[in-house]
RNA sequence: GGGCUCAUAGCUCAGGUGGCAGAGCACUGUGCUGAUAACGCAGGGGUCGAAGGUUCAAGUCCUUCUGAGCCCA
């Protein structure tokens, strides 16, 4: 007789292949019909969860970084909302900038100055919305909930006005002032940069040695000055022209040396190296003394008429260079502090375009670049060069057009970064606030100690006006709330376009003059740095709402000098608080070698490779697998990888599935008291699971969450507890105590396990909530349902006697594998085992001794008491029974029910329980 | 040059307060054929980046070095 018919396989429609591609767009129709994000974003509670969006850059398709960064908020934000938190998450896009004025200046072929700027920004604003819709579908398309519908841009009319609301705030306040400091410039762009926008490469410079005269020597320090040289180092020869100092380390010696009949001055230890380098013999002179025994001295400069003062700072490298250097406080951040602090005049003779203005008569209308190997000629005919080489060196280039930047002072709105000891507030709100991981921290204060005061003005077409009138008589800003009242409100009812497109009079309100009596004004024209605009997000976004501080910023590690950092400047200064409670951060996506993506080395996998090779689902789950403290890795072979994981889980889902066919929660569902002690036991580990996993989740630790849920199907499950609870499954009677306490407690696993997966396959868990019996009440999406608390199944002293089991069942599968090499079994059901037990687990042994053949997966079990109690032996050999046609268990009582039957007793059971027909009927 | 971080099997990574080197993937062998383009079992593979030190005992603590990454100059 052919038994197949009167066993109870699986049977379910959830399919074994995923055909992601095919199945995700279907499944987002779903949830845009059914308004499952509405429905998810309609949920109040008490707890509230909000995760503000660092909005990316309307800019070309996103790329997998954006991607991995967006994936990574939803997995938090989901499972945030699924531990019963409230979770408004509105996606936004920053819209103004260089990046979209480059892109339309260049597909025009037209520069800055030749634009008609009205008709530019409408240009721009057309490029940023088309592409934000762009980014948006590609989003979407990952699963990302969010209110899509909704996002905040920030060139729209009422962010603009929040924005200039901020900027007015801190003026009033005394944060912002026009100031001349040097500051990055960009020639190619023709603007000023911030911190945030230098990129370093590694680039070669000139490294040339020169000499400066002595002029004088008030202390006699020298016996002979007037053939006294100091040797100076520097790889910035255009900056020759704007020096008007020198500044020498005042703890390094420094010593005189003779050369070709000059008396050279440079640091004692760097002797050698200089020489050696010029391959020629210095001699040592006698004349030896300390860096601060010469800031009284006086030099004159090699090819101007003009005095170079010596003075001394702590910054002088004693290892690159001769000790001493040249500064020109217009050229550069440190020579601008040692500048301001003895006094010196700050010359900035380089206009925008980066060449020499008038102020140098020999070089004017040339390039720096230009002028650098000139100056350096110019040098060698004076007599006052010593080396020229060239060294390679990582240079500040532009972000955007990727050309050397310079140093260069210009007349700028800055954001004082001490006023009111505002530094130090910033600190001391950094203490406030967790960060994950805990070392970025220290990366945040770090920065926040040494940055420089923030350059707000940029002289670009695109973005948000300075919002500042100056008097035309006396040329004094006017800062008043009344006229900042009135810039906002226009931009708010106008956009700032307004700004360009009427006069100065439209915004100062009727009776307002300046200080000196002028009643006329002029409009600032440059706009303000992009960062203010996505700086002030909580101030456009949050705020409206109620929703700041938020409880969390999760970007990528760059935006400790970025978003972070400008975010928290803004809000600790308007509002004594920083805009965020936690701060995550991750690596930045690297191949597999863990080299950084880029088109020459062929290495970059795009968002839609991905999702036409594998699906979202499987960019999910790598997402998930991220440890984001380290670089995230992603090529071909990793994703295969990756989506060998998930076949792992969704074949444990669909086992699972198909043996609930005939399953109804409510009706057949057992009591926990008469479950079998197996199926106590996975539901202890369930529980246990499902606490770990939620917590996980509590602390933001994806890659230890997706770990725990994979272990757990791949080692708990296959390899153990579906394995051995097949046959009770396949071969009870289908309502039969045994099976339904199976099927009750697989119910509940796989309900748990869709539930827990369902932040990270989204797509996937939502098709498999489909298949799954349901309980009345029950969503008709599985990401409307909360986790579900199982704390009721824990049960610490059976998991203790299942550690003992399961270590006795490893050491028979190792003893089983031997017997099946000598062909003597095959399957494990052919098995006889007689375990001599040590004295510490036989008690356990017993106690479960009826169950041993199942959890073993044989026939036959024989326990003893070892001889000796310290040790347990196991040995196997074949049964001597005979195979159940049926069941396929060895039985020494076949056909022991009934005359005419040839299966054992409990087969016969089972099919006097189905009835006549012998049919497996589940009543599905 | 400065700050921070990392280095464990071919690959991805676990290894609070020092106590016999672990898991998954991949690979090899094998069983089952009632999860079958599935599932089970077993196995090979590591001088834990290098060198010193502390200790009865170091992947773990200390020092130095090497290499890599990020940020800053």
């Amino acid at each position: 007789m052919d038994y197949r018919k009167t066993v109870n396989l699986p049977r379910t429609d959830f399919p074994m292949r995923a055909n992601l591609v095919g199945r995700e767009p279907e499944i987002l129709r779903f949830w845009s019909e059914r308004r499952t994000f509405e429905l998810m974003a309609e949920r109040r509670s008490r707890r509230r969860f909000v995760l503000h969006d660092g909005p990316p850059y309307a800019n070309g398709h996103i790329h997998l970084g954006t991607a991995f960064n967006k994936i990574l908020k939803d997995m938090v934000v989901r499972s945030q909302h699924k531990s019963g938190a409230e979770v408004p998450f509105r996606p936004g896009w920053d819209c103004h900038g260089m990046p979209i004025e480059h892109q339309i200046l260049g597909r025009s072929g037209r520069r800055k100055g030749e634009v008609d700027q009205k008709v530019f920004r409408r240009e721009a604003a057309d490029y940023a919305r088309r592409f934000l819709d762009i980014q948006r579908k590609e989003f979407q398309r990952l699963g990302v909930y969010g209110d899509w519908s909704h996002p905040y841009l920030t060139l729209a009319p009422e962010y603009e006005a929040r924005e200039v609301r901020i900027f007015a705030r801190l003026a009033l306040d005394g944060y912002i002032y026009r100031g001349k400091r040097p500051i990055y410039w960009c020639c190619n762009c023709e603007t000023a940069l911030a911190e945030a926008e230098i990129e370093y490469q590694d680039l070669p410079s000139d490294s040339i040695y020169l000499l400066f005269p002595v002029a004088s020597d008030p202390d006699r320090v020298f016996k002979n000055p007037a053939n006294v040289y100091f040797l100076v180092w520097t790889t910035t020869p255009w900056t020759l022209p704007a020096n008007v100092a020198l500044i020498v380390h005042p703890g390094l010696d420094y010593r005189l040396v003779e050369f070709e009949g000059k008396e050279l001055l440079l640091a004692e230890n760097l002797v050698e190296t200089v020489f050696g380098r010029l391959g020629k013999k210095a001699v040592r002179l006698e004349t030896r003394l300390k860096g601060d025994r010469l800031t009284r001295l006086t030099a004159r400069h090699p090819f101007l008429d003009r005095p170079s003062v010596v003075v001394s700072a702590d910054f002088v490298s004693a290892e690159d260079g001769s000790g001493v250097v040249h500064s020109a406080p217009g050229h550069g951040e440190e020579d601008f502090l040692v500048g301001r602090e003895h006094n010196l005049p700050i010359l900035s003779p380089v206009d925008e375009t980066g060449r020499f203005t008038a102020e140098v008569a020999d070089w004017a209308g040339q390039s720096v670049w230009e002028a650098n190997p000139k100056i350096i000629e110019r040098l060698r005919e004076r007599g006052r060069l010593l080396l020229a080489e060239t060294v390679t060196h990582s240079y500040p280039t532009c972000w955007r057009c990727k050309k050397p930047v310079i140093f260069r002072a210009t007349e700028q709105w800055f954001l004082n970064i001490d006023h009111q000891d505002l530094r130090r507030r910033l600190k001391a709100a950094a203490a406030d606030i967790s960060f994950l991981p805990s070392e970025s921290r220290n990366r945040l204060e770090g920065m926040l100690e040494t940055r420089p005061d923030w350059c707000l003005s940029r002289q670009r077409h695109w973005g948000v006006p300075v919002p500042i009138l100056f008097c035309r008589a006396c040329r004094k800003p006017l800062m008043e709330q009344a006229v900042f009242d009135r810039v906002a409100a226009v931009f708010e009812a106008e956009g700032s376009d307004a700004w360009f497109e009427k006069g100065p009079d439209y915004f100062v309100p009727e009776g307002v003059a300046c200080g000196c009596g002028g009643r006329d004004f002029v409009q600032e024209k440059d706009i303000l740095d992009v960062w203010f605009d996505s700086g002030t997000s909580w101030a456009g976004v949050l705020e409206p709402d109620g929703l700041h501080p938020a409880d969390l910023y999760l970007e990528g590690s760059d935006q400790h000098r970025g978003w972070f950092q400008t975010s928290l400047i803004t809000s600790v200064a308007t509002r004594g608080v920083p805009p965020f409670r936690a701060v995550l951060t991750h690596g930045f996506l690297v191949d597999e070698a863990g080299r950084k993506m880029s088109k020459s080395l062929g290495n970059v996998i795009t968002p839609a490779d991905v999702l036409k090779e594998f699906g979202a689902d499987i960019l999910r789950l790598w997402a998930a697998g991220q440890d984001y403290r380290n670089d995230a890795k992603a090529s071909l072979s990793l994703l295969t990888q990756v989506s060998g994981q998930y076949r792992t889980l969704r074949n444990t889902v669909r086992f699972i599935l198909g043996n609930l066919a005939d399953f109804d929660p409510a009706a057949d569902a057992l009591e926990r008291d008469k479950l079998r002690p197996v199926d106590r036991w996975i539901l202890a580990e369930l529980a246990e699971l499902s606490a770990g996993v939620v917590d996980q989740y509590r602390q933001f630790s994806l890659h230890r969450a997706s770990a725990q849920l994979y272990d757990f199907c791949n080692l708990t499950l296959s390899a153990f507890y579906l394995d051995i609870l097949k046959d009770r499954l396949y071969t009870c009677a289908p309502d039969s105590d045994a099976r339904r306490s199976a099927q009750t407690a697989l119910y509940l696993v796989v309900r748990q396990l869709i539930n827990l997966l369902a932040p990270v396959l989204v797509f996937t868990c939502e098709e498999a909530w489909r298949y799954l019996p349901h309980r009345p009440g029950d969503p008709e999406s599985v990401h409307l349902l909360d986790f579900e608390d199982l704390d009721g199944y824990r049960d610490q002293p059976l998991r203790d006697d299942f550690g003992i089991l399961l270590e006795a069942r490893r050491q028979v599968l190792r003893e089983v594998e031997p017997v099946r090499a000598q062909g003597l079994i095959g399957s494990s059901l052919q098995a006889r085992v007689e375990i001599a037990a040590a004295a510490d687990i036989l008690p356990v042994l017993r106690r479960f001794e009826a169950a041993l053949p199942e959890l073993l997966i044989v026939s036959e079990v024989i326990l003893v008491e070892s001889p000796d109690p310290a040790l347990t032996r196991i040995s196997v050999r074949p049964t001597a029974w005979s195979k159940c046609p049926r069941c396929w268990v060895y039985s020494p009582d076949l056909g022991a029910a009934a005359a005419e039957s040839e299966v054992c007793p409990k087969c016969a059971q089972a099919l006097a329980r189905l009835g006549r027909d012998g049919q497996a009927s589940p009543a599905a």
